[in-house]
DNA sequence: CGGCTTCTTGATCCTCTTCAAGGGTGGTGG
DNA sequence: CCACCACCCTTGAAGAGGATCAAGAAGCCG
């Protein structure tokens, strides 16, 4: 079930097993999909304080969370000192990792932004103890494009391309990276 | 002084007179302004809880802060829950805050950029007390369209068809708003 | 199987970038 | 006080990168 923006939210969720995307919607219709979750990661932060939930939160598949109430993480936080500051630095590493969005959202162009985005999975994957190079998209190319700020299409070209390269082979919502020191480069690319 | 990223960082800054702007590069050398801030508001809140400082910050013209060292912040939230709550939300907040641009850079057009620009700025003054509609802009056309996702060319060739609109007034960085309705029309523009 | 959503690929168009030139502005030193 | 220089801004012309429009293919589920 989905959770809508202006709802009533009062817990953190720790993302037991899963996936999630958040997504805003301004006053005018335009819709951009702000984060995609997984397990281990950390939803609702942007409520903390609030209780009120800024966003919307959609499960992209069968997903077990545990709900970690506000209230209680601000008693255990004015407790113990070290959680307190585990907390403030969950806050700040997220503001951080939203600031290396906007980075690639003003800066880089269509083919980085998806280099970006598959080598971010491809490491968070990794460390969850799956394979780095093979791996299943749980969302479709249409929210890849709207968190990167492209349309659909532009998303299945690139992809194409990349195939094209010989860099990933892609079937579907499969991807399996055939070279991974190419799609850095790709990064790095001129500009 | 500016503040560079690695620099140890202890404290958040809370303006008392002035105009910052903080930024991202990246290891390929991509620059991003991430933020303007002005007096009333917080610098620093993504170093809280690592001590470290993730972007530079640099002040637009001269300025006077109060620094309020992370220890402090820490100590107080522990003896005073709705310190603590304040800062939860602040941190929040900041995030909410970082999604809009997100969804600014990933969904508008140059025009709607500006516009959104320009009355966030606008609504900022107004709270402080000066002029809603008349203002001067401390940072240079290539910051605004680094901020923006734009080169300084387009912040300026859109910023003279606002003036051929008769939607401002613009002389250099000072800035009158003459049709304020206008503005927020463009954001509704088509799409 | 049939209907739906999602994905791919092509052709064309439009917005913004890039490249280039010139004009303003402000600060410094003679 | 004026000349000079560095930086910033404006405007034009050409080009590129994505968006848009359109058609069809492929996967998914009842």
């Amino acid at each position: 079930m989905p959770v809508r923006r202006g709802d009533e939210l009062r817990c953190l969720y720790a993302i037991r097993a899963g996936f999630f995307k958040t997504s805003l919607v301004d006053s005018e219709g335009r819709e951009q999909v702000t984060c995609f979750f997984m397990s281990g990661e950390l939803l609702g932060m942007d409520g903390l304080g609030s209780g009120r939930c800024p966003g919307n939160a959609i499960a992209l598949e069968d997903s077990d969370v545990c709900a970690m109430p506000y209230s209680l993480i601000e008693k255990i936080g004015r407790e113990v000192p070290s959680l307190q500051r585990r907390v403030h630095a969950v806050l700040a590493r997220e503001i951080v990792r939203n600031h290396g969005v906007m980075l690639l959202l003003g800066t880089m162009r269509a083919e980085q932004r998806l280099a970006t985005f598959l080598l971010n999975l491809s490491r968070r994957f990794e460390r969850r103890g799956y394979s780095e190079s093979e791996f299943h998209l749980r969302m479709t190319r249409e929210e890849i494009g709207s968190y990167l700020g492209l349309k659909l299409e532009t998303v299945s070209r690139v992809l194409s391309a990349f195939h094209e390269d010989g860099l990933l082979d892609i079937d579907n919502k499969h991807v399996r990276i055939v070279n991974l020191a190419g799609l850095e480069r790709v990064l790095a690319a001129r500009n």
